[in-house]
Parts: structure tokens; C-alpha cells; sequence
DNA sequence: TATGAATGAGGATTCATTCAT
DNA sequence: GATGAATGAATCCTCATTCAT
């Protein structure tokens, strides 16, 4: 199957769950839309767990490098940390089916030990990013996934309950504010 | 159906359901685990969606209710919201079943803006004690529903972390100081 | 599943599988055609395969109950084995239907070692009617094994191809012929 | 398509069939077996049966021709018949592919009369060597087909029992004292 | 009200066959 | 000729739901 036809299946699938859920999206709907045979779907994926399986891989790496590009710079770790942290709930706020999707397949009995610890490698950067920020004293010397877990689950909880529009729409005032007070818990 | 087998049905559900997934449950293994039989239980609920409706609403009280029974107390605003982000951590930590049951269902094409508003009276009380910490100034200025979910999302987080020893096991002696930590991002 | 509602499934699954093969029987025909719908098929038997294990079990046994009928008399060894031989003549010339099945099964990659195991003691009876003629000198010391499948082979071949009508139809008056021809073999 | 290419791809064929059967082996994995591609295969037959049709004629002359070597000789006509008999035990004990694709074949669905009728000269030769016999007296007056099934029948249903060991293995010892007996059986 | 056998629509998967290269 | 990716009809099987007892 060339790259065209794949790109295409992977985002139909993408929209079509996002929209319906696992379950509710039979393979000959994906099929249909993606206008890719059954057969061929079949002939490129085992089993449609196994189509799940690597468009949630595909699109959770996405997201990591979306977040990592943002750590390359010369700027102070307090700059970079906030900067990925600007770009998580951008892309919370933003692309709603990836992150969608990405909820449903984590919290779902699809989603085993060995794809969490295929992505291992990904979250190594931000890792170092938070050990280097405590080499420097610059953040808490709290738990290094400590801090990770708190302050991504912060932003993530943050822009989810923005999108859902409990909390109406003031919010893109306030990202700024928001970040510096998630700043504040690691720094200690 | 009197309480007891109501009971059962409820705690049958739930653990089946945390082990294997709404779509790998079927009625039927329910219904055979619990003792019920199919016929009553269709009886009581009209399908399987409301039955996993009712049992969603029905956890959701519970753990709404263990979190609001640490705001009762005439202790210090900032005490009292320690109690609960305490509470959340030890629940995401303890009652697995019950959350991984919340998780998938918050994630899943079932839940419905009706019933997340029919819970919304639960979640006033937490809303007023922010609220009255932001008037009593102890706490950040931020709005209400930010403050909620970047606290609430941090602790769960984290213990979703902790559970799923990516974090080894070091947890228990740092609770207090995370959860301080988590304070300080929403006292500003 | 009442015994009258197997019995049809049983005998239209026959019926049907003698005439289109195993792989050309779908099981939604099966269905249709007994009046038992899929969902009870599947009731009461796990997969297709395991439908035709039990259907070839009770086949070969009421085929095996066929034979022995014949040899509770007290006629001597030779008259019982001889209307053995006849009997099982008479099963493969008209049970068409049955013997069809059976051959198509034992030369199937579905049959197991265990169930050949399971009709062994519908058997043993045909061993010790053997048995008891080489004890009395009346046939031919060959290991019993061999004087059963030569002499059964000869019978259910010769049955075989009258039924073909490769050999026109002169066969019924030269059944006893045969038969006698066949006991002179193992009389030795 | 040259000889080898054929001989290799009627090879892998009569090898993946003998061991999962006709429809558990997919047109797919003759062709990677046998390192045919699918195209060619159906540039040769038309289809799957065709293929199957043409392999089991070919295995069939085969068989049939073993069996036939045995009487061109100038020995007695006994002595001719019981080489036959013993070449067919020989082959039903030896070539087990060959064996159990044929007795596949014949009792499956697929089989055509046509098909038998093309085989049919191939058994002239066997016939006139029975009838010659009939004609000297040295074997019985029976119909020449009955004589030919029931004494190919004894003993290829003595090889098939010995094979699977049911029979444990003191066969080879007696199997000169088999073919006496059968020959017994034929000269009346 | 309780039971659970019966139903059949719906979905995952397979595989013979085609055809553009 | 040779190739093998693409096709989709056909099949097995599941499971939410019903209803006679």
C-alpha cells in the first residue's frame, strides 16, 4: 500500500473513532470512507486491534514531537518547560481527534505494556529536560515523572475542560497566567 | 429488584467491566456472574447503555461524596483543599475498578451532556470552596473552573502514574509533598 | 434445545452436507433449512466444527449399532460374521447419505485422534466376535485387526461401487456370492 | 509455464493439501510455497478446482501406473495379481501425500464423473488381467468389478489401518500372508 | 416478577480471482 | 508470460434483546 493510500486510511480511521468510538466503527465503514478495500486493509493490518494499535502510535508520536519541538532552543529551561507546556494545550485545545482518540485507546483494554514501552523512547527528552531543570536547581527536586505527570495532567485537565466549554470561553486570555501558576508547583 | 441483588449487579458489572472493557462484557456473562438473570435485568434497565449509565452516575456520586467529605471540617480553607486533593489521590490510587470504570466511560462515545450535568450539583460544593478561598484571598485569582481542573488534574495524574509504577514506588513518602507542591500552583 | 429440534439439525445438516461438502455448507443454511436459528446452533455448539464432530460421533454410531444388532444371535461365528458383512453391505448401498458423511469426514483434516478413540468401544464387540472365531479355529489366525479392515474393506468397497453403477446392477443377486467370498478370505 | 515450474507448484500443492486440506489451504500459500506467483497459477488453470482436478488425474495415472508395472510380466496370473495387490498396499502405506489427497478428492464434492470416466482407461489393463484369470479359472465367476473392489478394498483398508497404527506394527511380517488370504478371497 | 432459550442483524475476517504493470 | 496488490462477496460467529413459561 503506497504512502497516499495509508495517509488516507490512518485519517479516516482517526475521524471515524473520534467521532464513534472503537466499537461503533465497523472495518467495512473504514473501508468505505477511506475508499481502500476491506482486503487490502487486511492485507497491510492483521486484525483491526492491530490497525488501532499503529495509528495510536502514529499519532502519539506526532504529539510528542509536536511537544519536543519546542525544547531545542538556547532558552532558559524555564522558557523551554513553558513552552511545551503552551504546546500541549494547544494541541488539547486544538486537535481534538488525535487527542480524542489518544484518550479513548489509553483508558481502553486495547492498549498493552509493550506499545507504552515502544514509546519510552519519545518521552526521553522532556525527561531530561525536567533533570537538567533540577541539576540547575531550577525546579523542585520532587520525582522527576512526579513533575512530569502533575504538570502535563494540569495543562491537559486545563484545555479539556476548555474544550468542553464547562468553563464558557475566556480561557485563551488567561493560557499565559495558567502556564506560570503550573510553573510555579514545579518550581517548588 | 430489592437492593442486595441490585448491589450485586452493580459490583458484578463494574469489575467485569474494569477487567475486560465495555464491548468484552457481555450481558450475558453479567448477568451469570451476578446471579441475575438476563431477563431481570433487562427488566430494571431498558438496555445495556442505561445500565452503564446508571452504574457511571452511581460510581461518579460515590467518589464525588468521598472528596466532599473533606470539606466539612472547620479547618483552614488551605487545609481542607489539601483533604481533598488527598482524597482524589488516594481513590485514583486505591479504587482501580471504579476509576478505570469512570475513565473509559468519560471516554467513550456513551457519556452524554445530560448526564454529565445531572452531576454537576456534586461538583458545586467543591466549586464554592474555591470559590470562598479566592474571596478570602488564600487562593489564586484565576477562574474557578481552571483552578479545579489544573489541581484535580495534577493529583490524578500523578496517581495514575504511581499505580502504573512507571513511577517505582517512592510515592507514599512524597504524597504530602506533592500535594503541597500542587497547592502552591493554585494559591499563585 | 429440545431433542426433536436436534434431531432436525441434525438430519437437515446431514442431508445438506452430503449433497454440497463440509465447505459449501454454510452454517446460515444449516439454519434456514432445520428452522433452528444460527444463535441456537451456536447455543448448543460451540464452532461449526465441533456441529459436525457430534454429528459424525452419532452417525458412526448408529451405524456401528447397525452391525452389532447382528450378532446377539446364536447362530454359529460364521452366520454372524457373514450377516455382519451383509449389514454393513446393506448400510453403505441405501444409508447413502451417512456413509457419504462419514467417508468425507475420516478423510477430513477435521477428525481427531481423540474422537476415533471415543468410538472405540462400539467396536470392541466386532473385535471379540473375531477373537472368538480365531479361538475356535473357525477363521484365520491373522492379527484380528487385519480380518476386520479386509474383510469390511471388501464389503463397503464392493458397496461402493454398486452404488456408483460403474458395475451396472446385477449386484444384488451375487450378494450372498460375495459375501461368501469374502468369509472364504478370512477363514483362511 | 515450464515443467519444472509445474512439477514443483503440483509438489507444494499435493504436500499443503495432504496436510491441512482442500479448503484450509489458500490459493495464497500454494503460490509462496511452490514460489509461483498467483498470476501465473491462474494463467495455467482457471481456477482453484481446475488446479486440484488436474493434480489429483496426474496423482491418480500415477498411482494407477505403480500398480500396473506389476503385470507385465510373464509370471502366473496369480503371481501378477498379487504383486498388484501388494504394490497397492506398498503405495497406501508409503506415499501418504498421494494417499490422502486422493481419498480427499474422491469424497469430496469436487469430484465429477467426467473426471472418472477420463481415469477409466487406465484401470482396462487391471480389468483384462481379471478377466483373464476368469477366463482360465484360475479366480472365481464373480463380476470382474466385484472381484477388483473387493480384493483393492481389503487391502487398501489393511494398509490404512496398519498406517495409523491402530495396527500396531507386526504388520510388514504377515503382509505376503494377507495377500494370500485375499487372493484366496478372489479365487473362490 | 424472574428466568434463560431463542432470535438474527451486524461485524470481523478470509480468500478466490482479477488486472495493471 | 510473470507478478502480487487490490478487491469484496461470502462466511463464521457474537451478543443485545425478546418473550413464553
Amino acid at each position: 500500500m503506497n504512502e497516499e493510500r495509508l495517509d488516507r486510511l490512518f485519517n479516516e480511521t482517526l475521524k471515524l473513532i473520534s467521532e464513534q468510538g472503537f466499537y461503533s466503527t465497523p472495518m467495512s465503514q473504514i473501508a468505505k470512507k477511506s475508499g481502500i478495500s476491506m482486503g487490502s486493509i487486511y492485507n497491510q493490518f492483521e486484525n483491526k486491534e492491530i490497525l488501532l494499535n499503529e495509528l495510536y502510535k502514529k499519532i502519539k508520536i506526532r504529539f510528542a514531537n509536536h511537544v519536543l519541538s519546542k525544547i531545542n532552543g538556547t532558552e532558559s529551561i524555564e522558557q523551554q518547560i513553558k513552552h511545551m507546556l503552551g504546546s500541549i494545550f494547544y494541541y488539547y485545545s486544538e486537535q481534538r481527534s488525535e487527542i480524542n482518540f489518544i484518550e479513548q485507546y489509553e483508558n481502553s483494554p486495547l492498549i498493552t505494556e509493550e506499545t507504552q514501552k515502544q514509546l519510552q523512547p519519545y518521552l526521553m527528552r522532556v525527561f531530561q529536560k525536567f533533570e537538567e531543570g533540577k541539576r540547575k536547581k531550577v525546579i523542585s527536586q520532587l520525582p522527576t515523572e512526579a513533575l512530569i505527570a502533575m504538570s502535563f495532567g494540569a495543562v491537559s485537565s486545563l484545555a479539556k475542560m476548555y474544550v468542553k466549554k464547562i468553563y464558557s470561553s475566556r480561557m485563551p486570555d488567561t493560557i499565559s497566567d495558567v502556564i506560570d501558576a503550573v510553573y510555579l508547583m514545579i518550581k517548588g
